[in-house]
DNA sequence: CCCGTCGTTATTTTT
DNA sequence: TAACGACGGG
């Protein structure tokens, strides 16, 4: 015991050790939450006795649960049986167990926001589908506010009677499908036990310990779910990082961590503010910024290596600058220091953001990836292949059915498919929903030609049923043996032969020269990632589920050497020794239209940015940004404004706006007074008033210039200017009528 | 059923 | 700007 706990700090060990109370662990950034909470579980189990079945733990991302258990395992193998999973996993097993008392079959699938999408313009047929898509986004808040259609307070997220209503018939259809939506995965449990006193009684029984992590990230439906299995006897401990809650847009709810010992009482709060990623000056930076937030809990970071390289403040005229700007840093460092691209990231507000840098990496030659933007899972060719295994594990997924049965097209209408749908809501009470069987006895009303197509449709899944039945000798193996696919073990079997004997594999090879290859490489892709499963009805279940609730798609740890070109959301979690932080300026980041607490999520957003850095970290803004085809002139975002320049340096001609508008947001005029009295330090002002930072020159031999540094000598203000040229030269502030001539010109 | 053209519309996205 | 969906002609 004494080595696994003898590496962690005082914080650290007491909250590894702390028992009995609700405790709120205040995580910063780089500060070893998961090391806490990993050893924690292990404790609990070799310490403390406690049985780990009896150990929930919750994370928000798959990547953390695995993280978890695996660290959690090498300290004690007996932490294998805590159950540790997502939310969302977690709801869903709870579902499958227990979903039947809310006459949920547990076979159901789970849709995703696309799925969602489709099913709501289905219910809205003359609306058009971005009317759709806002409603599944409005739909989807109101589960994370744990609000359902009756509920009054359904008011706050859509005031409109309409919405209600389509809320109160989406509800319905996805009912009758019997499937249900990410949402549905809390709200659901919440229900059952609020409805089923002898189910809470087991659930709170079985689980003595609750762990949650990443709290800040939790939404109110997922803290009403804590509270059901929440009882006094229950140790209940969350770690998260309220200065990093990021996903208000998608419900989170900071006032969560923030009001966490309000409702548990009597918790006990531990920090841990030892920050072992970053250096002084970078956190100097994080810090000094997210300080301007009202609504947070407060924690100060300690550097725990110590000093550094001062940040970088780079203003440029435009974004080509920009990603020219970036590609020369990494460039010139490597050749001046070596170390390697993957080193480097660069962070920006939105992904069309990444264009400009990837045209300039791709033109120099410099290795990059860019996270996120791939999204497998929402390909076409990869939607169709598990809308076909979806279909067969719930035949009333109308949606699954509308997507495949006529694709590639088999001659099947709007008409006929209208036909069976028809039926399929009239059938038996046995049947009803039901779409294999409405089929079929829609079959003879059809034409010949439909009869022909869906007979085909038909017969394909009933092949596809016998591959999952271990009793059967598989068929059709020249399908199986075509070049296209290769078919590999367990469920690979089923898509490789339900992909060609379908005709996607040849619809998608087809349908785009180009594309063709990509779409057919991806779907075998997708028949690896199955070659997991057994190839049975669970196995096929399991797949699907896996795949719902973790898109992460982990392809092998592109080992290569590149930069990273991410969203700044992405970066959460990760590290990288050289970060720079793109595009920050008015508008783009913090966007526009943002204030009060959505500014305030923006400035999280920045610290979660910066904090990221491990030994050197770069800020860039644009005087001019091209976005949807329009040119705007931007202003430096107002965070910057709020960086303490005695801590970073300053690179390209600062905006004479900059400089005036620093003394306005109450925290730097808090910092600028306490600079005052403080020497050889740089402030905005010198002490004679000659000179501001971004004040524009005159030199005669030197040119157009701009002051770019102030510090105060025993002979007065000292001035540093930048030249057009490029010269940089110092002079003391009382030359300045002599040979440095002040001159009223805007520094852009 | 396929293809071109026009008009619209742009965050962030663990699950 | 660019990408995607809707629509209409061949």
């Amino acid at each position: 015991m004494e080595n696994y706990l003898s590496v962690l700090n005082p914080e650290q060990r007491q909250a590894v050790l702390h028992w009995g109370n609700p405790l709120l662990i205040l995580a910063g950034a780089g500060s070893g939450k998961t090391r806490v909470i990993t050893t924690k579980i292990a404790y609990l189990v070799q310490e403390r006795g406690v049985d780990p079945r009896s150990i929930l733990a919750v994370t928000f991302t798959n990547k953390a649960a695995r993280e978890m258990a695996e660290r959690a395992q090498v300290i004690d193998g007996r932490a294998a049986d805590a159950m540790i999973r997502t939310f969302h996993s977690f709801g869903a097993w709870f579902l499958r167990r227990n979903g039947s008392l809310l006459g949920l079959d547990s076979n159901f699938v789970i849709y995703d926001d696309d799925d969602t999408v489709i099913l709501l313009a289905s219910l809205m047929p003359e609306k058009p589908r971005s009317e759709a898509a806002k409603a599944a986004h409005l739909i989807a808040r109101a589960k994370d506010y744990f609000l359902s259609p009756e509920d009054p307070e359904l008011d706050l997220i859509d005031h409109r009677p309409q919405f209600r209503k389509l809320y109160s018939q989406y509800e319905a259809k996805l009912r009758s499908i019997g499937n249900v939506d990410f949402g549905d995965l809390i709200k659901k449990p919440v229900e059952i036990l609020r409805t089923f006193p002898e189910v809470k009684k087991r659930f709170q029984e079985r689980f003595q310990v609750i762990l949650v992590d990443e709290y800040q990230d939790s939404n109110v439906a997922q803290f009403e779910l804590l509270k059901e299995l929440f009882t006094p006897e229950t140790y209940l401990c969350v770690v998260g990082d309220d200065d990093q809650s990021i996903y208000r847009f998608r419900g989170a709810e900071v006032r969560n961590i923030l009001e966490f010992p309000e409702r548990f009482a009597g918790t006990d709060i531990i920090r841990l503010e030892r920050n072992y990623r970053s250096t002084a000056p970078i956190l100097a930076v994080a810090g000094t910024v997210v300080d301007n937030n009202r609504g947070r809990l407060g924690k100060k970071l300690q550097a725990e290596r110590g000093d550094g390289k001062p940040p970088t403040l780079v203003f440029l005229p435009d974004q080509e600058t920009e990603a020219s700007f970036c590609a020369e840093l990494i460039q010139k460092s490597m050749q001046k220091q070596g170390g390697s691209y993957v080193d480097w990231a660069i962070l920006y507000r939105t992904n069309a953001q990444s264009l400009t840098f990837e045209t300039e990496f791709l033109r120099r030659h410099i290795p990059y990836k860019v996270v996120g933007s791939l999204k497998f899972y929402e390909r076409e060719e990869v939607k169709d292949a598990l809308a076909l295994l979806s279909f067969m594990v719930n035949p009333r997924d109308e949606i699954a059915f509308k997507r495949v049965v006529n694709k590639p097209s088999r001659g099947l209408g709007e008409a006929s498919v209208e036909k069976i749908l028809q039926e399929s809501a009239r059938g038996t009470a046995l049947q009803r929903g039901n779409l294999v069987a409405a089929s079929q006895s829609v079959l003879p009303e059809l034409s010949k030609k439909a009869q022909a197509g869906l007979k085909t449709f038909l017969s394909l899944l009933e092949q596809g049923t016998k591959l999952l039945n271990p009793e059967q000798p598989r068929p059709l193996a020249n399908i199986l043996s075509s070049n296209r696919l290769s078919a590999g073990d367990g469920l690979s079997v089923l898509i490789v032969y339900l992909i060609e004997a379908s005709g996607l594999a040849e619809y998608h090879a087809t349908e785009d020269e180009i594309a063709g290859t990509q779409r057919l490489s991806n779907l075998q892709e997708l028949a690896n990632a199955a070659s997991l499963y057994p190839a049975t009805a669970e196995g096929l279940a399991e797949f699907l589920e896996h795949i719902e609730l973790d898109r992460s798609m982990e392809s092998g740890e592109d080992s290569s050497d590149a930069v990273t070109l991410i969203t700044v959301h992405n970066t959460k979690g990760l590290e990288f020794r050289k970060v720079i932080i793109t595009g920050l300026e008015q508008g783009v980041f913090p966007r526009a239209d943002k204030e009060d607490e959505d500014l305030e999520e923006e400035r999280r957003l920045f610290y979660v940015g910066v904090t990221r850095a491990m030994d050197e970290l770069y800020l860039t803004t644009c005087a001019m940004r091209r976005m949807y085809g329009r040119t705007n002139m931007n202003q430096p975002s107002r965070f910057l404004l709020e960086v303490p320049l005695e801590s970073v340096k300053t690179l390209g001609t600062v905006p004479r706006t900059f400089v005036q508008r620093q003394p306005l947001g109450v925290a730097s005029a808090a910092r600028s007074a306490s600079i005052a009295g403080n020497r050889d330090r740089v402030s905005c002002t010198s002490s004679d008033g000659r000179w501001q930072l971004g004040s524009a020159l005159f030199h005669d031999d030197y040119g157009y210039g701009q002051v770019v540094g102030i510090s105060e000598g025993p002979e007065g203000p000292l001035i540093e200017a930048r030249f057009e040229t490029g010269k940089q030269v110092r002079f003391l502030s009382k030359y300045q009528s002599e040979r440095f001539m002040r001159i009223d010109r805007d520094g852009l």
